[in-house]
DNA sequence: CGTTTGTTTGACGTTACTCAAATCTCGTGG
DNA sequence: CCACGAGATTTGAGTAACGTCAAACAAACG
């Protein structure tokens, strides 16, 4: 009988259960190790080009890797991120996203052979549910990220992100346990990821201070003070009004 | 030799070359368009809960679906939509999603029976790499589509979503063809899209035309007149920069 | 300990939102 | 085919929010 790969040993995507390698027969985890590189990245290190021509799967880890997107002026905007379990397939992505690929903070990742990948799809059940559940769950992030914060203000979107970050890392109890938040990258890339200024997010977290929701102790570390005022702040649009399907119905009854 | 469902001869997912149903072995078919329900809605016609929890996952024959959040005011935000040819998994979905689903043309679907979808992803290469591939391209349009967005003023937005519509469609002669621009939903959707008000909508469009780029014609009707501006005002930032990677590899530069 | 990088604060300008009203479009029924 | 009316778009004026710039301050790093 084969043995747990050495690289595979300490690698959340095999320990973890419910990520991906965690469910493949033994001998598939050898064939897809042997032909798959683990690599460590620092946070601000971008995943080369060059390596995704050959592996444009990637599974993460742990960590966060983010979409970031240069613009000349210096600025960037942060178009997603992924996290820890996600399999992320870039095959046929748009050649500007290959280039972005940011670590925001240490990460480890692992560049999965396409062609073993593609096999254990085709043989392995368990794995082609993990990788499209989580396909579809970036989608669906993605989603949500528009759908929130589209409409909101700045102070309503931090209080979106940290509820949601929370919400995301719901397992992992180092950023979720009790009343301290610990901002997960720096300010400047929450500023591009919300897409608003450095200076907006400093602005924004005074103003949840001041309305008692927060308190901001050290510059990334955030206690919530009101958890339910933070989610209502959070839940709010542009207008100050709440978020709600209620509307939706009220316009279905004018219709009938 | 089992026939070809009748309800499935005149069916852009079966007719079209690439589209999930074209793929399938005769017998599949049969049997998936057995447990299947295609369904025609009227603009503005949301697709019901009920029948999602039944058939959760849809196949987009023609038009165009939204996922189309309300608030309490009447203001919405259209965080997504998905076209002709896409596979929609709603399995696993956030709760609201589901509620939020509209067309914001007229459209054809077909909902189909999740087991048999398994199945077929199983069973079938072809299948499972199309609908594989409608999932990724779904995520990175959304990625673009906040990359893009997120740090542009009204008029670029607009600018945006005209060439990149047009790219989207180019299949599509209706909309692509010759330098007319038909929009291809209303105004107010549109602004719910961009995240602005349709007020900036029309002033963005002025605002365009000034510059030379485009002639409004009728409400929904744009002469597209100059392609290249179009483009690179689409192409501009906030800050009225030229987006590009240039200011990456500066940064790459100052590291070493 | 000094240098670099990131965050905070303030003053000012611009954009886009808000509200209200006029005008236009398009589907409907006569 | 035309007239009507609801819904959609346009226009204008006033205002709040956020971006921009510049400089002080704090934190992280070797």
């Amino acid at each position: 009988m084969p043995e747990i790969p050495k690289s595979c040993r300490g690698c959340a995507l095999y320990c973890r259960t419910g990520f991906f390698c965690s469910v493949l027969p033994t001998e598939s985890l050898v064939a897809l190790s042997e032909l798959s590189r683990p690599r460590s990245l620092k946070i601000g290190e971008t995943i080369s080009e060059t390596a995704l021509e050959m592996w444009p799967i990637i599974g993460i880890a742990d960590g966060i890797i983010g979409v970031k997107r240069f613009q000349s002026n210096g600025n960037g905007s942060i178009a997603a991120f992924f996290v820890a379990g996600d399999i992320v397939d870039l095959r046929g992505a748009p050649a500007r996203m290959c280039s972005d690929l940011t670590a925001l903070t240490e990460t480890k990742v692992c560049y999965l052979s396409p062609s073993m990948f593609d096999e254990i799809m085709a043989s392995c059940k368990d794995a082609r549910r993990i990788a499209w559940e989580s396909l579809q769950s970036q989608t669906f992030r993605m989603i949500e990220q528009v759908a929130e914060l589209s409409k909101k203000r700045a102070p309503e979107r931090l209080a979106w992100f940290i509820c949601e970050f929370r919400r995301l890392h719901s397992t992992n109890p180092d950023t979720t346990r009790g009343p301290i938040f610990r901002l997960p990258f720096r300010q400047v890339d929450l500023a591009d990821y919300l897409g608003i200024q450095p200076e907006t997010i400093s602005r924004g977290l005074r103003h949840l201070e001041q309305q008692g929701a927060i308190r901001v102790l050290k510059a990334k570390i955030i206690e919530i003070v009101d958890q339910d005022l933070l989610m209502s702040i959070a839940m709010r649009s542009q207008d100050g009004e709440l978020a709600s399907a209620a509307k939706h119905r009220f316009r279905v009854l004018q219709a009938s």
